[in-house]
DNA sequence: CCTTTTACCTACTATGTCAATAGGTATTTA
DNA sequence: TAAATACCTATTGACATAGTAGGTAAAAGG
């Protein structure tokens, strides 16, 4: 299940992108235009920073802003950066110590179907399809 | 992403697919045949046999095993026993509370056809094609 | 230079869930 | 009556979630 964090973040984003006109945005305006706690998104937002997926400045005029266009960024780099794995079992997530069952585990197949499934959707879904 | 307890679940019911031949099945053959901890599958398959998803019978001879053959459990429905909700944002749980940002919510599209898609996989995939 | 505005940083916390474990009681068969 | 089994209640340690608190650093305007 996907967490607030992740759902905060991809708000953030759609907001950045609804109201950004190229300048900086505040954290401030963000939070109150999405009702979101502004010290909690600034957890969130200083990972997305992190990630490269937006840029800050800090100081009068500052604030945050997108660093591609809306149509450049796939859903499901956003919740990557936020959620972690988007995998669907702990032994698909990247980084898994390899399971000792892999071999003859009889439901693995499906785990991988679907968990290709959704990997399929999250990243050919865009920002730009949520505006 | 889904627990151990729900794919635990999974692995006894196709365990017990596997090896009943209409007896009942201790739950320690099943718990050593898999490596899993005894303790902790009888709280999942109690919760199997109150979804009447498995019948279980105490006593010399007594054990578990399954209500309907095996073509005839999706895997949604064992799932959705163990784990409480399949559903990929906590809004659309059965029972959530209805989210007043609903109206007008730029990601709720996105989230209902994922969800869709999901639900879809899971109750058209029955437990014989796990076997 | 000083003040304001902003991002950025470290630390803490309450609540809940996960993945068990512990130690029993009830039931059925041989 | 004894053994094998399911079934029941309670507890636990570790971790994640969803925040809150209280600062420091940076940038711009006057």
């Amino acid at each position: 299940m996907i967490s607030t964090k992740g759902r905060y973040a991809l708000r953030v984003m759609i907001d950045l992108a609804k109201y950004s006109d190229g300048s900086y945005i505040p954290l401030k305006e963000i939070a109150e235009r999405e009702k979101i706690s502004k010290k909690y998104l600034e957890i969130i937002v200083k990972e997305l920073v992190s990630a490269k997926l937006l840029e800050g400045v800090s100081g009068k005029g500052g604030g945050y802003k997108l660093v591609r266009s809306p149509d450049e960024y796939s859903v499901g780099e956003i919740l990557e950066v936020t959620e972690g794995s988007l995998a669907i079992v702990a032994c698909l997530a990247k980084g898994a110590e390899e399971c000792p069952r892999a071999e003859g585990c009889d439901t693995l197949p499906m785990w991988s179907e679907l968990n290709q499934m959704i990997h399929d959707f999250f990243f050919k879904k865009k920002l730009s399809e949520l505006l």
